[in-house]
RNA sequence: GGUUCCGUAGCUCAGCUGGAUAGAGCAACUGCCUUCUAAGCAGUAGGUCAUGCGUUCGAAUCGCAUCGGAAUCACCA
């Protein structure tokens, strides 16, 4: 239960209560709080206390104030009440803090208020700032390289290829806003067992089908030959169990699998006809996962392909049989020997002196540490491969003793599920996921149309659409916490009302057209100034407040899930506001001007926390 | 069987570095559009936070045990 923080979470400037500490001069009023508290218990009662047991957090909603101290930590020492406690504390806060301007205290909670002026002067000095809540570290740094995506090419993307896909380009652009050197990877699985199936299968049944002739997306119509050669293998180890063979036997002697076994065998003896055969169809899965990628919006800047690496690991895990850190085994296999990491006896090469998976990755991994000297590797890969990892960074830190070992983390996250269990692409129990997409995007229309929205001509309608089926898409996927399982249900379609992106995008549209409709720039209204902040907006400005506190902690537990759920809460916070508040027609200036700010600079927080998830947003909707 | 992860409303998920009366959305029900976009807002109903014990001023949150579910433990990837 305990969260798994990567180790390099200590490089994001964290203070020990998780607040940031100052960047670009950024108000940090919990840092503040926590200073002048520990400072104030020294002088009252001649103790030392440590910041861990000073837990500044935000005021529940129910309670007036900004921030709260609870003291009962601090009671022993003081050998008071707790309320005469946070008395004495508040009382001593309030003479140091220039922007504590009261303070109530309730049990023993201490609940300070910030100043009405402090928060204004917060809106006024961060919306000029372009870059609210990004980080300068490590700009000029080495990269952080992030592996994701690595389809095999034997068969179409599916929901489950679309969460990794998600989850690494939300953590890519996560880590650029905390100003990292970011190179996304691609490690394309194009050769192996799997791919040879399709190829005879093709071979066999496909009567020279081409996309061209068929018509059909290149991944779809390899993908289809995949299911072929499933079909008939089954079919062959029925009539073999019916001649009277084991299960077992039947398994490895089935005819179609010996000869893809022997297909796969001339591939690696660089038999033409094979090689030319597998080149043609794995170019026509890259023109249907191009057309995949593009709709959800990814790009990656470098690509390996598994049949330009898959030897190098060979070298990696000779060289470690010399330094003895694995060994010989008497059938000639090579391996590891993990049992004292509580781990098992790992297989590195077969005894026929061929690769196994791991082997490949090793040699990546060597590889793109040698290439790019990176200060961290992210593998985004599902959590079924835990034990992978697990014994992979073993190898190459302990076993190996590489310094970049320790560097590898493996973000592993959960399965889609559908309510009938997992997907299994050779089951066709898959949720397709250009499918997927192109039906979000023609729900988004047809919600569009029945909601009247006039406005739109064809072309800003079937964008519109994209925008919002999409959105509707990515944020149902991102607002899970990535280590978590997750369960799709395609009876029940995927929601375009409430905890969804159409919700935020929305609300962001409606701010727009409030701009529009003011016909000011927002940054260069007259100064104003007002005394009291109505609560509605003062809610407001402690959600902008946390937005740099919720984007470091999403970069520091790679969680994109965070961002997700603050915008949801910032956009349910201003539709609150909103729904009754004048803006446009309020006559005092001072507010008027004020609130508009306020509006403008939610829309730009929104915009913020959904590009990082890659979510675009419409002006109108 | 070993290891790891999970169990919060009918369903999908937040909350978990211990803090005040456990929150949203969906589904159900009730109100609110002559006023800045109703893809919205307000409200009703729904919980022994799997169970038990422990640590603590305080436990959904930490520890131990039990029950239930998942993944993994390949000369597959």
């Amino acid at each position: 239960m305990k969260k798994a923080v990567p180790w390099f979470a200590l490089a994001v400037p964290f203070s020990e209560n998780g607040i940031i500490i100052n960047n670009k001069e950024m108000m940090c009023f919990e840092t503040k709080i926590t200073e002048a508290s520990i400072e104030s218990i020294q002088e009252l009662y001649a103790i030392e206390v440590m910041p861990e047991s000073i837990n500044i957090q935000k005021t529940k909603k129910e309670f007036t104030g900004d921030f709260t101290l609870p003291v009962f930590p601090f009671v022993k020492l003081s050998r008071k009440s707790p309320e005469q406690t946070a008395d004495e504390i508040g009382k001593a806060l309030k003479e140091k803090l220039d922007f504590i301007e009261s303070y109530t205290i309730i049990k023993g909670f201490l609940n300070l208020s910030v100043s009405h002026r402090t928060w204004i002067d917060f809106l006024q000095k961060e919306i000029q700032n372009l870059a609210f809540g990004n980080i300068e570290t490590n700009s000029d740094g080495p990269p952080v390289l992030i592996e994701f995506s690595s389809p095999n090419t034997n068969k179409p993307l599916h929901l489950g290829h679309i969460r990794n896909n998600l989850l690494g380009d939300a953590i890519a652009r996560i880590m650029d806003a905390n100003k990292k050197k970011v190179i996304r990877l691609n490690l394309v699985n194009d050769r192996g067992i799997h791919i040879c199936k399709s190829m005879l299968a093709w071979q066999k049944f496909g009567a020279n089908e081409t996309p061209q002739t068929t018509g059909m997306k290149g991944d779809k119509l390899v993908g289809k030959y995949y299911v072929e050669f499933d079909k008939q293998y089954k079919a062959e180890i029925a009539e073999l169990i019916n001649q009277g063979k084991s299960k077992e036997d039947a398994e490895k002697q089935a005819p179609i699998l010996l000869e893809a076994q022997q297909m796969l065998r001339r591939w690696e003896e660089g038999d033409k006809d094979v090689r030319k055969l597998w080149a043609n169809m794995n170019q026509w899965v890259y023109d249907g996962f191009e057309q995949t990628y593009n709709n959800l919006g990814i790009t990656f800047d470098r690509v390996y392909y598994e049949s330009e690496t898959y030897l190098l690991g060979k070298e990696i895990v000779k060289e470690g049989l010399a330094k003895k850190a694995f060994y010989q085994h008497p059938d000639g296999s090579i391996r590891v020997d993990l049992t004292e990491e509580g781990l098992d006896e790992k297989i590195l090469l077969r005894s026929d002196g061929t690769s196994v998976y791991i082997t490949q990755d090793l040699g990546t991994a060597v590889l793109r540490a040698k290439e790019y000297q990176p200060q961290q590797m992210i593998y985004v890969v599902g959590n079924e491969q835990n034990y992978h990892f697990d014994v992979l960074k073993r190898i190459l830190s302990d076993k190996l003793s590489y310094d970049w070992g320790k560097r590898i983390y493996h973000l592993s996250y959960g399965m889609v599920e559908l309510p009938s269990g997992k997907m299994k692409s050779r089951e066709g129990t898959v949720v397709d996921a250009d499918d997927l997409m192109e039906e979000m995007i023609g729900m988004a229309k047809q919600k569009t149309e029945e909601l009247g929205k006039h406005d739109f001509n064809e072309v800003e309608l079937n964008e519109l659409a994209r925008m919002i089926g999409i959105g509707a898409l990515k944020y149902f996927i991102l607002k899970v916490d990535p280590k978590k399982n997750m369960l799709f249900n395609p009876e029940e379609s995927i929601d375009l009302n409430g905890n969804t992106a159409p919700f935020i995008q929305y609300t962001h549209a409606r701010i727009c057209s409030l701009l529009r409709k003011a016909g000011v720039n927002t940054l260069e209204l007259p100064n104003y100034n007002i005394d009291v902040i109505p609560e509605a907006e003062k809610e407001i400005l402690r959600m902008l407040y946390d937005y740099p506190v919720t984007l470091k902690q999403a970069a520091s537990e790679l969680n994109p899930s965070l961002l997700a759920n603050y915008a949801y809460e910032l956009v349910k916070t201003y539709n609150r506001f909103y729904q009754d508040t004048p803006v446009l027609k309020e006559m005092n200036d001072d507010l008027r001007h004020f609130r508009l700010q306020l509006s403008a600079f939610t829309a730009s927080v929104i915009r913020k926390a959904m590009n990082l998830l890659g979510i675009d947003l419409p002006e109108k909707m």
